[in-house]
DNA sequence: CGATCGTTTGACAAGGGTCAAAATGCGTGG
DNA sequence: CCACGCATTTTGACCCTTGTCAAACGATCG
C-alpha cells in the first residue's frame, strides 16, 4: 500500500463534495469527473507542496489524508490543518501567496488536477464555498488552541473531522476512520503525544470514545457535542440566495 | 474621543496600503480615495459585524483597532485577529460564509465602503493579496497558540503587529502604538491577563521591551526576532509576475 | 474625592510537559 | 507459523509553566 495505487482512488469524491456545496452545471460536473481520471499518487511522508513553493496548479485530494504543517527551528511542528478527501489544494486565499508551510502526505494520497473556474460560474461559487469552509476550520482551530483544554480540543476536533469526512461519505455520525498516530494528533492540537494518550484514555474510561480497527467510535456523540458546544460548520442549504 | 470623530480618519490609508500590495490603475486609486470620504464611525465596544451576520458590503478600516472574536458559552473569549487601519472587512474567504464570530471596535474605529473589484482587475489582485496576507496571519496565529510559550507568543505577536502597522506608516521598526488592555492581548494569545502581565514584566526586566505613552518600544528588535525565528509575512515585490 | 477600570504582585493549585521504561502492535524475513 | 526489529502506545514519577484567587496599587473621570 505504498506508491502502488492498490486502493480505489475515490473517483467522484471531489465532484460529489462540490455538488453538495453548490449546484453545478452538467458541463462543470463532467469536467470535474474527467479530471478525476488523471490521478497522481503520493507515498506516505512525501511532500505534496514544499515550503516556500508557489502553487501553480489547482489540485484536490481524492483519497488519503495529508496535512499542512510548519516546522520551527528547534523541531517543534505545528499541523495547521488536515487535508481530507475532497479538499482543494491551492484554491482560495491559501493558494495566492508563497507559503511558509508545506503539505505532506500522511497516508498514501491520491490527487488530481481540478479545472479552473470561470469567474461567476457555479463552479467558482463552489470553490469559494469550499474556501470559506476551510477558513472556518482555521478559525475553529484557533479557538481550540487558544481557549480549550486537552479534552475539549479532542472532542471538538473529533466532531469537526467527523463532519468533514461525512460530507464525502467517509464517516458516519459515530464512526471516524483514524489513520493518524497520536503524535500527529498532538502536533495538531498543540499538546504532547503523551498527553493525547492520557486524555484519550480518560475519555475511553468515561465512555465517550472507543477504538476499533483503524477507526474511532464516538460512543456518545451528543455528550461530546455539549461538552464543547460544537456547531457544525456547514449545513445543507436549499440555495445560496435564501432569506 | 468617543463617537465624535475628533481624530483624523486616516484618509488614503486604504488606497496607499493596497498600492503597496499591488500596482493599481489611476481609476482604481481614484475610486478608492473617493470611497474614503464616506466615513462611518464606530464607538468603542460597538459591534461592527454581528455574529452570524452575512457581510453584504465590503468595508475597510481607516483608523482605529478592531478585532474578530468568538465568545464561548462560559464566557471564555478568543480574539481571532486584530483589524488594523488599512485592513479589509468582508473580502475574501472570511466574507463568504455566515460567520460564527463578530467584529468589535476596540478603539473608536472609522470605516468606509470599498469598491467592488472587477474580476481580473489590478484591484482584484490587490484584494486577493490582502486576503492572502490575512490568511498568513491566521496560520501564524495557529503556530503561536499551538507551539509557542508565553514569551514567544508575545515576541512573535509584537513583531507581526509592528510589520502590519508599518505597512500603513503607523509603526516604526521599534515603536508600536498599543491601545489594548492586557486582557485583550491575553484573549488573543490564549493566556491569562495575569500571565501577560508577568511575561511583559519579565521582558521589560530583560531589556527587550518598554512602555511609553500608549506605545510599546522594542528595545532590541533583533533579539526579539531571533527569539522566535520571526519572518515577515510580506516583502515588497517589484511586480507580481516575477521569475 | 469616591468609583471604576486596568495593572501589578503574591500565594497556591493544577494542567500539562518531560524523561524514561515497559507493553503492545505490526510488518518482514526466516 | 514463529521470531525479530521497529514504531507506536501506555504508564509512572517528577517538574514547570501557566491558571486561579485575592488583594493592593495606580490612573482616569465624572
Amino acid at each position: 500500500m505504498n506508491s502502488a495505487p492498490s486502493a480505489a482512488p475515490g473517483l467522484q469524491t471531489i465532484s460529489k463534495r462540490l455538488q453538495r456545496l453548490s449546484l453545478l452545471k452538467d458541463a462543470e460536473i463532467a469536467a470535474l469527473e474527467a479530471a478525476e481520471h488523471e490521478v497522481r499518487w503520493w507515498p506516505v511522508r512525501r511532500e505534496i507542496v514544499a515550503e516556500g513553493a508557489r502553487m501553480r496548479e489547482q489540485r484536490a485530494v481524492m483519497s488519503g489524508w495529508a496535512c499542512r504543517q510548519h516546522v520551527l527551528l528547534d523541531g517543534r511542528r505545528q499541523i495547521l490543518c488536515f487535508l481530507l478527501p475532497g479538499d482543494l489544494i491551492g484554491i482560495g486565499g491559501l493558494g495566492a501567496s508563497d507559503s511558509f508551510w508545506s503539505i505532506v502526505a500522511i497516508t498514501a494520497v491520491a490527487t488530481c488536477r481540478v479545472p479552473i473556474a470561470e469567474a461567476g460560474s457555479s463552479l467558482a461559487e463552489a470553490y469559494a464555498l469550499s474556501d470559506a469552509l476551510e477558513q472556518h476550520h482555521l478559525l475553529a482551530h484557533i479557538i481550540r488552541l487558544g481557549q480549550m483544554d486537552a479534552r475539549e480540543r479532542l472532542a471538538d476536533w473529533l466532531l469537526e473531522t467527523r463532519d468533514r469526512l461525512a460530507l464525502v461519505g467517509l464517516a458516519t455520525v459515530d464512526r471516524i476512520p483514524f489513520p493518524l498516530t497520536q503524535e500527529m494528533l498532538a502536533d495538531a492540537l498543540g499538546i504532547t503525544s503523551v498527553h493525547v494518550n492520557r486524555t484519550l484514555s480518560a475519555m475511553r474510561r468515561d465512555g465517550l470514545v472507543e477504538k476499533s480497527d483503524g477507526s474511532i467510535v464516538l460512543l456518545d456523540p451528543h455528550r461530546l457535542q455539549q461538552l464543547v458546544d460544537y456547531k457544525p460548520a456547514w449545513r445543507a442549504r436549499a440555495s445560496s440566495t435564501d432569506s
